[in-house]
DNA sequence: CTAGGGTTAG
């Protein structure tokens, strides 16, 4: 690409010096002029190819040929700069204008206004304006505009419905463009009352709606769940004889596949070819992560495979997103498939080894995970998260002392371990019965500054829960409420569990009544630790009560929370109760776990009365 | 000017 572009320069510059001897200075000026126009349209067209280090280079080599910027290239020069993040450029490039002897114009002006509002310096493209406007420009209706988009990239669609107005009292008018940025922005920040009011402003003044006014309009509807609304506007625009476009479809098809109903936007895709509109890679990729949603590894790996036949390439994210779904449905060889067929087709995987490692390490495939590790090693694009993947790999393969191992090389590849790292190996250490490590690096980890967060607090008290050692439990939980950590259920959940394993009742009972007070909403889980808990110390009457409020406050029994009461009735023998939560789970189209069973038979054996009440 | 979107620790 780059050499086709050098040579079409070469023809231009060629074009431009090699005037014939005799020629006049006029003939001279107006092949300069010709020149100058191929040329900077060229530059435009690289533009809205995206292009933009190629302007830049271009531009660099027509410097050193001597040939001079004009008004026009130095315009979309600075578009480039901006495009390609070039940091106080605004100051450079007005320079390098006066440097030329050219006046910037209001598409100069206009243009850095954008770059800036496009960098997220909106109230610096404010101040860039007001200089212009102070220096005796007169900005248009596009310089508005770029004012009024940049605020709405911003999320500021207050102030752009503000500016709109403004607009208008000064006797702009607002074309479509401005509209449309207006409405995008209201329906972003959920305001889709005020968008669809602007919407019947902009009709009143006499604007004409067009395709994208009405994606957007139907697109913020379909985020609220509003679809009947959608659906509404999309007739309505169908009866104005505005034809819905790939956008539009990509729109409808984005919504059925959040509401799961992934079949339903395929047949959108068949509507979208009977009505002309060819779907995109967009289309494709978006039934793709619907069916990865739903779980549905194969026939997104097959839609996968049809877009490349295609010749419609799926991004990296698309790749990346197939390749979870199929490592979790236990296909981690069509996931590695999948990662070759990104190579082979020159797309640069880039966390995509390390989802694939990690599904290795699910399946403690660990040879295999150390082989993407040592690659990545080689090429030279490990980092921290790699790290943290594979020593979660390995402990989880109960092979703590090589997880340990790639911690403390970490230092020496130049990486500094984060709170996941920590975390990952303290749990590790404490599964593999490494208590006395586990705490000697959770020290390490509060020595070393490491910002502590919920999860490294609910291991630690985890495992001192499993020590026995509640005093550091409760230390730890003290040291979290001081710190500004959020509290957390799950924390809760785990302390309750580790005082009934210590046989602390009351303690685990206060817990239970100090989450109500916190405002804490007990979940399934910790229902379930307060029923096992109770059972254990044959409270049943109390684990009976505490079983019945969870559907007074909305938290329904599970087959698991009903396995839990039916075994501690039946370890206490009392038979009738277990009798009738049988019949109520069964009822509820519930089927017992086996150790549940089990008991039955167990206690069957013992007791003929079961075996009539059953 | 409008559409999709990924990874590690409880």
């Amino acid at each position: 690409m780059g050499t086709i572009q050098s040579l079409a320069l070469l023809l231009f510059a060629n074009c431009f010096h090699s005037s014939s001897p005799g020629s006049t200075a006029s003939q001279k000026d107006s092949r300069f002029f010709r020149f100058k126009v191929e040329f900077n349209r060229f530059l435009s067209a690289l533009v809205k190819m995206k292009q933009h280090h190629t302007v830049f280079s271009l531009s660099k080599t027509i410097e050193l040929l001597g040939i001079p910027h004009d008004i026009y290239s130095l315009n979309i020069l600075i578009n480039c700069f901006y495009y390609l993040h070039v940091v106080n450029f605004d100051f450079s490039i007005l320079g390098k204008v006066l440097k030329f002897g050219l006046e910037p114009d209001i598409v100069t002006f206009t243009t850095s206004i954008n770059g800036l509002s496009m960098k997220g310096q909106i109230y610096e493209a404010v101040d860039f304006f007001d200089d212009m406007v102070g220096v005796g420009y007169q900005p248009n209706l596009h310089t508005y505009n770029v004012i009024v988009n940049g605020f709405c990239k911003f999320g500021k669609a207050n102030v752009a419905v503000g500016l709109l107005k403004g607009m208008v009292e000064r006797g702009y008018d607002p074309n479509v463009m401005t509209y449309i940025a207006v409405i995008d922005a209201l329906c972003k920040d959920k305001l889709v009352v005020e968008a669809l009011d602007l919407f019947t402003q902009m009709i009143q003044r006499g604007v004409e709606p067009n395709v994208v006014t009405y994606s957007c309009l139907i697109h913020g509807l379909c985020n609220l769940g509003k679809h009947n609304q959608a659906l509404a506007l999309l007739k309505k625009m169908v009866g104005q004889n505005i034809s819905p476009d790939d956008f539009t479809f990509n729109i409808l098809i984005n919504t059925l596949c959040k509401k799961r109903l992934v079949s339903d936007a395929q047949s959108i895709i068949k509507i979208m070819v009977q009505r002309g509109v060819k779907p995109n890679a967009i289309t494709y990729s978006t039934i793709v992560h619907g069916l990865c949603y739903l779980g549905k590894a194969k026939e997104a790996l097959a839609l996968l495979n049809e877009m490349v036949r295609q010749n419609m390439s799926p991004n990296v994210l698309t790749f990346n997103i197939s390749i979870g779904t199929l490592s979790k449905e236990g296909m981690v060889s069509e996931g590695q498939g999948i990662v070759d067929l990104m190579v082979k087709r020159g797309i640069k995987p880039d966390c995509t080894y390390n989802s694939l490692m990690d599904a290795y390490c699910l399946y403690s495939q660990m040879n295999d995970a150390r082989k993407i590790f040592d690659m990545m090693v080689i090429d030279g694009i490990v980092y921290v998260f790699c790290y943290n993947t594979l020593i979660n790999g390995y402990y989880k393969s109960r092979r703590i002392d090589n997880s340990k191992k790639l911690f403390d090389e970490m230092p020496q590849k130049g990486l500094v371990p984060n709170s996941v790292t920590f975390n990952t190996l303290i749990k590790g250490l404490w599964e593999a019965g490494r208590m006395q490590t586990a705490q000697e690096l959770f020290k390490n980890m509060c020595s070393h500054g490491q910002r502590l967060n919920i999860i490294t607090f609910s291991i630690m008290i985890h495992g001192s829960c499993k020590l026995g050692d509640l005093n550091e439990a409760f230390t730890l939980f003290k040291a979290m409420e001081n710190s500004n950590l959020e509290l957390d259920l799950m924390i809760y959940n785990i302390l309750i569990d580790g005082m009934f394993k210590a046989r602390k009742i009351n303690n685990a009972k206060d817990l239970f009544s100090i989450l109500f007070e916190k405002g804490l909403q007990p979940n399934i889980f910790t229902y379930i630790a307060m029923i096992k808990g109770l059972c254990k110390e044959g409270l049943l009457d109390e684990a009976y009560k505490v079983f019945r409020e969870m559907e007074w406050v909305g938290c329904l029994p599970d087959d698991w929370c009903y396995d839990v009461i039916i075994q501690g009735f039946l370890r206490h023998k009392d038979v009738p109760r277990a009798c009738q939560l049988i019949k109520e789970m069964v009822g509820k189209g519930f089927s017992t776990n086996a150790t549940t069973i089990e008991l039955v038979i167990h206690l069957l054996h013992n007791d003929d009365h079961i075996l009539r009440k059953l």
